[in-house]
DNA sequence: GTCTATAGTCCGATAGAC
DNA sequence: GTCTATCGGACTATAGAC
């Protein structure tokens, strides 16, 4: 095939989320996907090791930008102000992608497995910011609750992006959300 | 005497329990669970919707305790003093089962889909303690967020609890995480 | 690329409690 | 009779093993 053609793995998460969004995510086999994807059904596992990871990023590289950003930040902003910035980049990098984010979350707010893998890959995003924060010399407990914190303002701010019609862009909605954090403890 | 031994749920989730400390979730079968439980594996499936959710309380006690405190709270009390008076009462009702969090604690960290399960029912928790926020006149993002913030609050002063023998009672944990979080705004 | 174990669903049957 | 709890068997799809 020639190199325009997107790869397996991209044929098939493109196949995935159309029929997810057409019939359901139940409803649809990994069969199906692989016979839209013009692959074979052991070929859908050689790239996903599940039906729900399809779904997902394999490069993590939304992870890597904040994580990325965490450490380069100045040594002496507080750790809230850290996370706060690694988060307004993170919506920086998913800002143009803004039509796939709703498709892709309209498909998991419609199915509790899918749920539970997009909380699992926030709690690991919160790890890996808990930890590029200690390195930073934060104590352990206060990199954790900001980095638990920080997940959160961005969960909030990207709902309110794919939701809403009306939203700024997601940096925006990011920092209004930690404008919302910030105003809990004021 | 009756056809069947009463109480098949909660030997099932005893029999789970068990066998999840003894040979870990993945090596263990649903018929595994059932036979050692005294029923077959389809009495497994009318209490239990999988294979996951044996280990969790189908009553709902915990978030029913924290959305009733805070309903209680008095109605002049900022959110965060709410959300996290509600986390501490779910602190002083969960204090007495520290063994039995221990074991299921450490059954879940040593298997991914059951964090992922655990991830969704603190989501659920934060969902359903958003609304009883907003109930109390909390504007919807204030209240979204506060409520993130108090489930991060209760999953750090709970981890602190069951993974150190040297921290205080669960109350206290989640007294100090709550402490910490304050201290990022500072 | 084929084979297989297991999760999870659906049908109905059965037996006790009220 | 109704309600609730158990059991049996057949079935599909996921996911891993070979």
């Amino acid at each position: 095939m020639g190199r325009w053609e997107p790869g397996a793995a991209g044929r098939l998460a493109q196949a995935a989320l159309e029929l997810y969004a057409e019939r359901g995510y139940e409803q649809t086999t990994v069969l199906d996907i692989a016979e839209r994807a013009g692959v074979t059904e052991r070929t859908f596992f050689r790239h996903f090791a599940d039906k729900r990871e399809v779904l997902f990023d394999r490069s993590n590289a939304l992870q890597e930008t904040v994580v990325a950003a965490v450490a380069a930040a100045p040594p002496d902003l507080p750790p809230l102000e850290v996370v706060g910035a690694a988060m307004e980049r993170a919506g920086v990098f998913l800002e143009d992608r803004r039509e796939f984010a709703r498709k892709r979350a309209a498909a998991i707010a419609a199915n509790p497995s899918l749920q539970e893998r997009e909380l699992f890959k926030m709690a690991t995003l919160g790890s890996a910011v808990a930890t590029a924060l200690h390195a930073r010399g934060v104590s352990s407990p206060a990199a954790a609750i900001a980095a638990e914190a920080g997940v959160a303002v961005f969960r909030l701010g990207f709902e309110r992006w794919v939701s809403n019609d009306d939203a700024p862009d997601l940096p925006a909605c990011i920092r209004d959300s930690l404008a919302a954090l910030r105003a809990l403890t004021a």
